[in-house]
DNA sequence: AACCAGGTCTCGA
DNA sequence: TCGAGACCTGGT
């Protein structure tokens, strides 16, 4: 298929997914249900799996003007530098579910052992493919699965997300009503949730409600903020001065900081534009 | 061997 | 509303 902008490998390997790696000059990964392979070769993505063209518009959002949100979020030269450096770096459109049982798991934890958790609770209670990979179990087999959770070595995180399972499936947490919230009451109604805080409920609402003003304030862009924004404090502050510099795709923004970063610590590779200083 | 990690919870001010 | 401490476990 025909691609706009887009770079498949800063995409999928910028820690917003868990569940793709690299497979020599393909991808390879499981959606939901669906094992995937893709190989962007220029503007032409090349597909393998049980996917329409549709779906996986939707999925990398090759709906989103990229162009327009760069230039809406070139507020400074910092993020401009950054975004010439990561160019065709897309959002991705998760499922709901999925995404927040990953984020979930996610916390105060790193990428790594992130990606091997969720491959634990995917081979613990998942559907297994006909490719021998595991589908992302539904909160029924999480809820109701006979697997030894113990073995996916989630520590503290079992009984929120077992819990959160139930909730789900008993309709106590109703995902229907959640997308269709605006911003603000889709975050306070996922902070009802035991092991969803402020910074979790911003990646649910940013990857896969579409509030693309969602500002995700992790140690990292907390990190970035205060030495390249002079900004510091609680949560809401920080988050809140972003979106109010950055605008409605703020979220976007947060997703380049992040990669700089990410590839910063990466060292070695890819020197990254940098700009530790409150020019100014 | 320490230190850190896509944080949240609880509690006290 | 905010800051301080504790926290499973494994990466680096």
């Amino acid at each position: 298929m025909k691609v706009p902008l887009l770079d498949l490998g800063y995409t999928l390997d910028n820690g917003q997914v868990f569940r793709w790696s690299r497979d020599g000059d393909w991808w390879r990964g499981v959606v939901g249900s669906r094992s995937i392979r893709l190989l962007q070769e220029g503007d032409r993505l090349r597909v393998e799996g049980d996917v329409s063209t549709a779906f996986l518009r939707r999925y990398l959002r090759l709906d989103d003007d990229l162009e327009a949100i760069y230039e809406d979020i070139s507020r400074d030269q910092c993020i401009a530098a950054i975004i010439e450096r990561f160019r065709g770096m897309r959002l991705i459109r998760q499922e709901v579910w999925e995404c927040s049982a990953s984020y979930l798991l996610a916390s105060y934890s790193n990428v790594s052992r992130i990606k091997k958790m969720i491959e634990a609770l995917c081979r613990t209670y998942g559907r297994r493919l006909p490719d021998g990979q595991y589908a992302f179990p539904t909160p029924e087999e999480i809820a109701e699965g006979t697997g030894d959770i113990g073995i996916c070595r989630l520590g503290y995180r079992a009984d929120w997300i077992r819990c959160y399972a139930r909730a789900v499936r008993d309709g106590d947490f109703d995902l229907e009503h959640l997308q269709g919230l605006e911003y603000e009451q889709a975050v306070s109604y996922l902070k009802r949730v035991k092991g969803i805080g402020d910074k979790v409920a911003d990646c649910i609402a940013l990857f896969s409600l579409d509030h693309l003003q969602a500002y995700p304030v992790d140690v990292r862009i907390a990190r970035a903020m205060r030495e390249v924004y002079g900004v510091s404090g609680s949560y809401r502050k920080v988050s809140g001065h972003a979106r109010r510099h950055f605008g409605r795709y703020a979220g976007y923004a947060q997703e380049y900081l992040y990669i700089a970063e990410d590839r910063e610590n990466r060292k070695g590779l890819e020197p990254t534009p940098s700009c530790r200083s409150p020019s100014r």
